[in-house]
DNA sequence: GTTAAAAATGAATCGCGGTTCAAATGTACT
DNA sequence: AGTACATTTGAACCGCGATTCATTTTTAAC
């Protein structure tokens, strides 16, 4: 007998990231990937049925575990809304601090999956803006957040503005050091851009 | 001698937006665009260099209707800057309210696009982003907006924000009637998400 | 009514790349 | 030091769909 070397799913599902997040899925070649993964051709279908279950098992993992951040987050009864928000943020951006092509990846190639609505992923994202809902929610029930915010588009409008910012990261990590990013989303969502009309200078 | 009836080109850039909308870029065949266009599979060719050249064109002309309708906005010198922030998310939403299907091209497919950096569309995506920035300088110079804000990060925001926003719309027109996308947009990005400490009420 | 040239057609072509599989290779056990 | 069987290989296969082009249709000029 023999036993599979191991390391080689990894191998493939790390190169897969890299090959995705700069060529695209469609642009991205099987060949290429298993190139990249130091391996044969024939061997990447040793460990994925083909080339859409890698994309696939690649989102669900990522997402599994930005769900079970968010899920611990959430749960805590003693967090008050604002620094859950904040942790969630923060959650999502520590993900892909150190990992551009997945910052890519995320970004770009979501749609791919969503366009046919199946696959494990769907679960954990659904469940994610749910959450998010709820949190806000919470805030406002609790007096901290403004009344007039509608939960589901609130988290919709971070959701969509922290993508945007990690694409421009992940394509020029100089220009945009994800710190800055950090801060100004936060301040941004929470304080609103415009100076408040009559009270002291509130803090970002 | 004989005349292009005239009205093809427009059918099938018409007929592109719906399919490259539904089905995605790579989703969408030359044969099915021609089919909804009304047009022999081969005419796509007499009025467009390839699939490629399609979707250039609807991203150019689409862009630049927006940067003319920002580029009058900005220069007004007589609008306040808040305003101005808003004709401009106004200026997106409007583009798109008649046009789901524009909609979900816009969103989905322009990083097809940026992937190569080229393309005429992209002279005038970075104006408008630079356009963005000015307007918000310049409302903070005028001492309307908070200066801890980061210009070129806030205009990202919002059109990473409202971009979101689009898909979900155009996904289920139904659930985010544009008109509260509309208002929720301006009041989060305007007034943020936390009451004020120390203030009368502000308005949404 | 005839002609000439452009416009339109759609079946055939052709290359690309995802997928397969017969052959090669490595490992454990005897 | 050989056998059995799982893993690995990568060249070949095969379908799909963008693109082409020989043929047909339309129109304008005479």
């Amino acid at each position: 007998m023999r036993r599979k070397s191991g390391d080689k799913e990894k191998r493939i599902a790390d190169a897969a990231i890299r090959v995705f997040g700069r060529d695209g899925y469609h642009g991205a070649k099987i060949t290429r990937i298993a190139e990249e993964a130091g391996v044969a051709t024939g061997s990447v279908y040793l460990y994925f049925r083909n080339k859409q279950s890698i994309l696939q098992y690649l989102f669900a993992k990522l997402w599994k575990e930005l769900h079970v951040g968010f899920a611990y987050v959430a749960q805590q009864a003693d967090l008050d809304p604002r620094t859950k928000v904040e942790l969630i943020i923060d959650g999502i951006l520590d993900q892909f601090e150190k990992n551009p092509s997945l910052a890519l990846l995320f970004v770009n190639e979501q749609t791919q999956l969503l366009r046919d609505g199946t696959g494990e992923f769907m679960q954990y994202y659904v469940d994610f803006l749910q959450l998010g809902e709820r949190v806000v929610r919470d805030g406002i029930r609790k007096g901290v957040f403004r009344p007039d915010v509608d939960p589901r588009i609130f988290t919709n409008l971070v959701f969509g503005a922290t993508r945007q910012l990690l694409h421009q990261w992940a394509r020029a990590p100089r220009q945009f050091p994800l710190d800055t990013v950090r801060r100004e989303i936060k301040a941004v969502f929470f304080g609103g851009l415009l100076i408040p009309l009559s009270s002291t200078a509130p803090r970002a």
